[in-house]
DNA sequence: GTCTATACTCAGATAGAC
DNA sequence: GTCTATCTGAGTATAGAC
């Protein structure tokens, strides 16, 4: 009898996702029909439907099916070490450069434009992304929160609103980057950080106003 | 003869724009059927395209139908007094305020971010969006130029690059309210200033490096 | 190929302005 | 009374998931 074999079949999978991420960065979720899938990876809808059990499931593998690769490490460990590591503030900034870069890659801002909005949507996307998410935030608190302790940053900063706000500008690359064509991820990196680097690092205190005793 | 009541028409727009908008907000523009659109004014479909052609000129109304209300100067007015102004840094912080205050009404946040995704797919909405959007722009380069010239702000910084990001600091206020429920943008707004003033005003020129003369 | 969902249409009813 | 803006809702054509 015929047995499936899981390598061929994960293969299988990845040419699809392959071929619909191209289509969902380019037109977006619900613009992009299971036909022009099925043409761009080459097979039969009913093929098709045998690997997903819906165009919604393609959309879910594009932002999950990463396999890991052997001798790099994953987003993952690459937070933790981030997080362990001996110098909070060049650890933070480390953590902006490994959060940021994909925004360079040409596809994945849209495609991270379309899975915010999706979310939305979709709690099950939702659930998946922000995963994510809270991992990112959470080492990002860590990490300000280690900086302010040691004098790094500004004690005056709040952690959690800090680390939102940290969030909001890589996602400010992300969104720079999918809707205004002259905005270049790579090069703006550098204002990313000086952005940052001014904002956080310690401020001479302001001399109180008012009376004093 | 029956003649029409252009008062009448357009505040029937108005109250199909009005459903329309929470449903967009809510759903998005492709999630949302027109059947919804005329449950939610209440009335048939032959009327709903009676006063409006398509679904898509719905959605195009959100964003252009504000009637000028009399005695409120409109944001284009009020860009062009902040362009005016004597002192360009409180010019530049109140059109921050400016720009940034309807991010706290309620359905906003999801609105603006479903019209940047639409306007990738539908070339009149983009023409439409980047009008004011080059005016909100071409306002900011211009006070941060005076700023510079006035030594207000740090002259080291490029007015376009520096104003491509005051909006995109702009652009992250809507877009953390759209996806974060926990992200007050009200609360947000002291935040985004303090960035700002940060980043912007005058910095101690650090000793540059190397041999000197 | 099948079948559902949905944007839009049309033939006609109602009623207000002249 | 006539004419036409406003409105109805069943109907159609088509797209698109499966």
């Amino acid at each position: 009898m015929r047995t499936v074999d899981p390598a061929k079949r994960r293969a299988r999978r990845r040419h699809i996702v392959n071929a619909a991420t191209e289509l969902f960065a380019a037109q977006g979720f619900e613009r992009t029909t299971t036909a022009e899938i099925c043409k761009a990876a080459g097979m039969s809808a009913g093929n098709l439907f045998h690997y997903f059990r819906s165009k919604r499931a393609i959309f879910h593998a594009v932002f999950v099916d990463d396999e890991p690769e052997d001798g790099v490490a994953t987003k993952s460990e690459r937070l933790a070490a981030a997080r362990a590591a001996d110098d909070p503030w060049t650890a933070l900034l480390d953590t902006v450069d490994l959060l940021a870069g994909p925004a360079a890659e040409p596809l994945v801002p849209a495609l991270v434009m379309e899975a915010m909005i999706q979310a939305h949507r979709d709690p099950e996307l939702e659930a998946l992304l922000s995963r994510d998410n809270d991992e990112e935030r959470s080492t990002l608190t860590t990490l300000l929160r280690k900086a302010s302790a040691s004098g790094q940053i500004d004690p005056t900063l709040d952690p959690d609103d800090t680390a939102a706000w940290v969030m909001a500008l890589i996602a400010a690359l992300y969104t720079s980057a999918a809707t205004e064509p002259s905005f270049s991820p790579a090069g703006q990196l550098p204002t990313l950080r000086l952005i940052l680097q001014r904002f956080l690092r310690p401020h001479a205190t302001p001399v109180p106003e008012g009376p004093r005793p």
